[in-house]
DNA sequence: GTGAGTGTTACACCAGGTGAAACTTCGGCG
DNA sequence: CGCCGAAGTTTCACCTGGTGTAACACTCAC
């Protein structure tokens, strides 16, 4: 997986010019000049080419460069989930180095947890294909139950309601909220939650062929979202993997929570 | 003025391919390969490039290629005048060859009218030396009375007040506010506002040699900035410059405006 | 005017970017 | 389990395209 692909300089140098103008607010040929290191012809080729490519544009009035408002638009399309799911990734690397099993990363949208990162690819064991974007079931899955036991009692109410207007027949256990809200206080002391292979409840059984525990990931008060660890039913036992890696997994999750981004909306 | 500087060919490519990765929301390189129609070797080496420089990331579990989070500070700095400015370069350049005069681009900033973009650079006539970032005095300023003169109610009394408690005695002419907003009753009935040289009103003279009219650049009902054009004291004089040239002038004034941004807070 | 500082152009060298082709890896299917 | 096709990766030789020096043009300060 070390690849020895060589980067491209000349695009090295460019994106260096872009945060070098970035970080000026605006800037001079000179002052990029004595910023960077590069020859000032060089820098007029770099300039030239951001120009055309609307990243930068150069003020008629005064002659300086300045990052083009265009550059707004950049980052409207990435979420909190990206930033999560990037800073998650070499954390579930590392966890997956110390445990054999693979991990994924979730948070909750629309009525499901959706996947952020997993690191399934990394182990040997196929537990299952979920890919980053699925979506699993709130109720019938370990990382979807912590994220509810974990969430304020206001949101757990709501995502129970719209569970249980949902289509999906795995969804429907929300409407008997009773009971869900007692399985979910139980997770919420001992601060994880467990789906069995086969796990069988509230009238439906999981047809999985995998077991997994899930953590919650807190930003201080606030769940961000859930870490889960898998392991193939007949392999292991639930009872070793708590024992053996439930300490390691909450760790991953701390991380993940404090190198948090800045809380938004 | 018209370079003939080349562009670097690598480096627009790298662009393209981030735009690409911009476009759909994740790609793999295969996707990328027939979106760009650049050869496989060449993404990858300027995937490495863009991962090496924080604008790209490529995730573990699947192996596609996302836009990195950081990319959301790119825009940050960035606020709605940038865009104006941006947009209303070309719109200044022509107004300054149809008419001779240089005119500016200014917006409410503080307490005072600053200077976003200006055609000064491309007259011969040097009538002073005003860069961007220049901030003119609200009521000693046709730029500045305009804004005022079409701004709501509730803003307008805002600004004076605020400019009465400043420590400029060019501002102090606030603290007779019935006597100004007489005069911006006026400017705002006949749609532009006037400084003729050695303007003098308010009990203070202004000293500048140029004689300056502004109109207001209105998205909707919204002034956004104000548009002037100065003259040279002597060389011609304020009802020469109304007659021909205001109506070149509200017809820029009224193009910056109409090809706005989204309004924003 | 003169001179320092900045932006621009010309040019010749050759590092560095490029893509065809070969190779590896992966997943699906019978 | 082995075959197959598709996607990803590496190699490598060609030669264009990126590079910086040096010369030039321009603007401003004094």
């Amino acid at each position: 997986m070390q690849t020895r692909v060589k980067s491209v300089r000349a695009l090295a140098r460019g994106l260096e010019v872009f945060k070098a103008l970035h970080h000026h607010r605006s800037a001079s040929l000179q002052e990029l000049h004595q910023d960077t290191g590069l020859a000032k012809p060089t820098l007029l080729r770099i300039l030239k080419t951001l120009e055309e490519g609307g990243i930068a544009r150069r003020s008629a009035s005064d002659g300086r460069y300045r990052v083009s408002a265009s550059v707004r638009f950049f980052g409207q399309n990435l979420g909190e989930e990206d930033a999560i799911a990037e800073l998650a990734a070499p954390v579930l690397d590392r966890l997956c180095r110390d445990v054999i099993w693979p991990s994924d990363l979730a948070v909750y949208k629309e009525g499901a947890m959706e996947i952020l990162e997993s690191s399934r690819h990394q182990t040997p064991f196929m537990v299952n294909r979920d890919r980053i974007g699925f979506r699993v079931h709130m109720l019938m899955s370990a990382m979807g139950r912590i994220y509810l036991a974990f969430s304020p009692a206001a949101e757990r109410r709501a995502i129970l309601m719209r569970l249980s207007r949902s289509n999906d027949p795995y969804d429907h256990a929300a409407r008997n909220p009773s009971t869900v809200l007692a399985d979910l206080a139980k997770d919420r002391a001992r601060g994880y939650a467990v789906r069995e292979a086969g796990y069988g409840r509230w009238g439906y059984t999981d047809r999985s062929r995998a077991g997994a525990i899930a953590v919650p990931v807190m930003q201080g008060r606030r769940v961000l979202a859930s870490l889960s660890l898998s392991w193939a039913a007949g392999a292991t036992t639930r009872e070793q993997m708590v024992d053996q890696h439930l300490d390691r997994l909450k760790s991953a999750a701390a991380e993940i929570g404090t190198c948090l981004p800045a809380p938004a909306a």
